[in-house]
DNA sequence: ATTGCCTATGCAACTCGTTGCATAGCAGGA
DNA sequence: TCCTGCTATGCAACGAGTTGCATAGGCAAT
C-alpha cells in the first residue's frame, strides 16, 4: 500500500524513469523500502491512470527511449494525505530468530557460521552508510530542511546497524558457549 | 517460504491446534514473526501432507473439537536442514522512514503526533519485554540451552525497541526543530 | 431474551510481491 | 566473432498474505 508513497517521496527528491527508480531503491531508498522493476513499473502506470505522477517520453540515442516520471499536483495532495493518516501494524519478520530458536532443537554450532556471515553483511552496511553520511553530509551544521530529515533516517540506519552488531556478538557467544557446553 | 519453520519450532516448543498457534503468533512469537489464522491453517494442512507434523484429532466438551498438532521426525529434519540453508535477504519495510522523509514536502510538525504514537507503542512493548523477562526467566544463571536460546532472541527485542525509543526522541527533536525554525 | 465475545475451523476472492522470460540496441572484452 | 552486460520496458504465471464471511456451540453480561 505505501509502495506508491515511497515513489512520490522518491520522485519529489528528483524525477526518473522507472528504470531508475528501480536503482534508487537497490540503493539507497532500498534500505527501509524494497521493490523490484516490476512492482514499480505496475505501480507507475496505476498512479499515472490515478493522476498522481505525470510522464514523458524521452528519447535517448544509444540506448531506449525511456518515460520520465514527476509527481503531480494530486501525488503531492495524496502524499500530505497519507501524512496525517495514523499508524500501521509494522509487520515484522526476523527469520534469523526463528532459526536461533530453532537451533536449541538441532546442534547450535550449526548456525554460528550463519551468524558470522549475518555480522559481516551488518558490518559492511555500517560501514556504507558512515561512508555515505560523509559523502552526502559533509557539513552537519548547514543542513536544509530537506536533508536534515534524510539525515535523521540516515541516522536511524547506522543506530541500527550498530546495535544490531552488538546483538550478533552476543548471539555470537551465546552459540558457542552452548556449543563448548554440549559438543555434538 | 519461513512461515512452516516458524510453525515447526513453535510445535516443538509445545504442540497445539492452529488457533493456539495462531494465538501463540499474536502473542510471543509475533514480536518477530507474524501470521493470520489464515495462513497458518492452511500451511498446517500442507505440512500434514508433507508430513512434517502430525495431527491428532481431541474431543473437548463445552467448545469445538480441536486438531492438535506435532511436529514429526520429518518435520524435525526439514528444520535441520533449514537451518543450514545460507541467508535470506530480509526485505524491509519501514514506513516510517518513508513519512518522515515525505515530510520535507509537507508540513513536518504533522508527523509530530504519528511519531508520538509509535514512541508509546516501543514505550509499552519494551515494558512488556522486561516484565516477560522477569517472569520467564527469574534466575538468569540456571538456564538450559533452550532457554538460553529463547533468552538471546529476547535480549535483542530488548535492545533494538531500546534503540528504537532513543532515535524517535531524536526524530521528534528533529521535527520540532524544524516546525519551530518555520511555522507554516 | 438478546447481544456480544470466545473457541475452533474453514472457503472464496482479492491484492501484493516474486520469478522467469522476452525484446532490443549498444558497448566492451576474449 | 561471440559472449556478456547494461539500459529500458513489459507480459504471464505463480505464491504469499489479507479480508470478509460462514459455521457452530458455549459463556457472560445487560
Amino acid at each position: 500500500m505505501a509502495l506508491e508513497h515511497a515513489i512520490l517521496v522518491s520522485l519529489l527528491e528528483q524525477p526518473g524513469s522507472g528504470y531508475e527508480l528501480a536503482r534508487r531503491f537497490d540503493r539507497s531508498i532500498g534500505r527501509f523500502w524494497t521493490a523490484t522493476h516490476q512492482q514499480i513499473y505496475r505501480v507507475l502506470r496505476r498512479m499515472e491512470a490515478d493522476g498522481w505522477v505525470a510522464a514523458q517520453e524521452v528519447a535517448q540515442d544509444g540506448r531506449p527511449d525511456k518515460k520520465v516520471y514527476s509527481a503531480a499536483e494530486a501525488g503531492r495532495s495524496a502524499l500530505a494525505d497519507w501524512l496525517r493518516e495514523p499508524v500501521e501494524p509494522e509487520t515484522v519478520r526476523h527469520e534469523l530468530a526463528v532459526k536461533i530458536r530453532a537451533a536449541a532443537f538441532d546442534d547450535p554450532a550449526a548456525l554460528i557460521s550463519e551468524v558470522e556471515r549475518h555480522r559481516e553483511g551488518h558490518a559492511a552496511l555500517l560501514a556504507r552508510y558512515l561512508h555515505g553520511e560523509q559523502r552526502d553530509f559533509p557539513d552537519l551544521d548547514a543542513l536544509d530542511a530537506r536533508q536534515e530529515l534524510q539525515h535523521v533516517v540516515l541516522r536511524g540506519g547506522i543506530e541500527y546497524e550498530r546495535m544490531t552488531l552488538a546483538w550478533l556478538d552476543d548471539v555470537l557467544a551465546t552459540l558457542r558457549r552452548l556449543a563448548a557446553d554440549r559438543p555434538s
